[in-house]
DNA sequence: GGAATAGTTAGTCATTGACCTAACTATTCC
DNA sequence: GGAATAGTTAGGTCAATGACTAACTATTCC
């Protein structure tokens, strides 16, 4: 199968630490520590959750100094919110058909 | 961390396969054969993701005769959406703050 | 009852993910 | 310039994922 950009989305979501991270972001950029600070999780396993959703494309970082800043890339979230929507209109459409065939059973009942 | 519900569904997503499978049951409900033949897969490894939907939730499945039919669990989706307008909610709110403190800022240069 | 069909189980293997510690580099600040 | 700070790299462990083949069970159909 090939690698869809839309893969590494929804492998960066499918982890808690990192959704939380993108929940964080969502508030306003953070420096790395800043980031870092809510979770027990020692410095270097964290900073492999941040590539992570860099890669994805998820954030953005800049390093000012010796200080590195996060912050989200909402465009890119919309890539797993697009699949969603497309899934609910599937199944919604599906609905509509059963309700359709309801219908007409129905109708040829009289 | 505490592995919640929401966890299995992300995780399931994670995975073009699984996506097309629930792309595939929100047409309607359909057999392990069925489900498998667009993939080059090997079946006991299809299987193998078709029980991953299962356990997330995300598909139920009943045995008739010698036949299994899967359908979706549409409501199960409804977490990982859940998430996603959450998050969107968040953004927007921080848009909206950003939106005031240029108004202020514009005001008060006058 | 025997062959074909539909799915299942068992066992192997390679890769990736999620974590760790230790040691390092680059920047800032006194 | 030296200490503190912020992040980075290297290297290692362990469990889970994604795939395979081979062999098996349960059902249906002739």
């Amino acid at each position: 199968m090939s690698a869809v950009p839309a893969d590494a989305v929804f492998r960066a979501l499918a982890d808690p630490t990192r959704r939380r991270v993108l929940e964080r972001l969502g508030r306003g950029p953070a420096t790395v520590s800043d980031l870092a600070k809510p979770f027990e999780m020692a410095l270097p396993s964290f900073l492999q959750h941040l590539r992570m959703l860099e890669t994805a494309g998820l954030v953005s970082s800049t390093k000012v100094g010796r200080v590195r800043i996060y912050r989200l890339v909402p465009e890119r979230l919309k890539l797993a919110e697009d699949w969603h929507a497309r899934q609910r209109r599937l199944w919604e459409t599906r609905l509509d058909q059963l309700d359709d065939l309801l219908k007409t059973l129905k109708e040829s009942e009289s």
